[in-house]
DNA sequence: AGTGCGATTGACT
DNA sequence: GTCAATCGCACTA
């Protein structure tokens, strides 16, 4: 069965009842001549006026569409080599974000292995840098409406997700605070260390 | 115009 | 566990 499209009203208008919400959902990217997509099993908030958040600063060129209405692709570079993507979480002209951490694979397998130079599955799509390279998506897909019929769309495709966790943020060199990641408990394709998977 | 660094990854001790 | 790679961009001047 393939996933049913998600339409902009299911989407919670809420940056942390989005990441909790995309937990079980299919993130899709339909390429030319075939299918990538991949279960959401890891997120992030990025809340309104996050001084981890890139929006902090304000609207600049490279973070423009994390201020689109909720449903929107953010996609943004760093370190030179990695894509990271974010669904937009909040109104128009609030900057606010959800990003997607990690993907169980589900279809493309074997694209997603060429583009990422392996085939252990484990590692295809486990973190957000080699999820984005997994299934092709870079800046150029940034800004794209999620719920229109775009090439990169957010699906269900009637699995719900397990138990849900909740953990503090990886990789931030701010400070920790608030618990504003969400994993599906004891899933292997979720990233970080062992006590923040279970 | 120069500088420092990042929502990471992969290789290596 | 540690650490370098790599470059766009925000910030300082």
């Amino acid at each position: 069965m393939p996933p049913r499209r998600l339409c902009r009203d299911e989407l919670p208008a809420d940056t942390v009842a989005l990441a909790r919400y995309l937990i079980g959902k299919v993130l899709v990217h339909d390429l030319k001549q075939v299918r990538v997509s991949g279960r959401i099993v890891e997120t992030e908030a990025y809340i309104i006026g996050d001084p981890s958040g890139h929006a902090f600063r304000g609207k600049t060129r490279s973070n423009r569409s994390l201020f689109l209405e909720h449903g929107r692709a953010y996609v943004y570079f760093t370190y030179g080599q990695f894509n990271m993507m974010n669904v937009t979480s909040e109104s128009p002209g609030v900057g606010a974000g959800v990003l997607v951490r990690a993907l169980e694979p589900i279809e493309g397998l074997a694209v997603m292995a060429r583009r990422r130079g392996t085939s252990r599955l484990l590692d295809l799509a486990r973190g957000p840098g080699r999820l984005t390279s997994a299934l092709g998506i870079d800046r150029r897909r940034d800004g794209l409406d999620l719920c229109a019929r775009g090439p990169l769309w957010l699906g269900d495709f009637g699995r719900p997700a397990g138990a849900v966790g909740r953990s503090v943020r990886i990789g931030l060199t701010r400070e920790q605070d608030r618990p504003l990641r969400f994993f599906e408990k004891g899933n292997p394709f979720v990233s970080g260390p062992k006590r923040l998977r279970t």
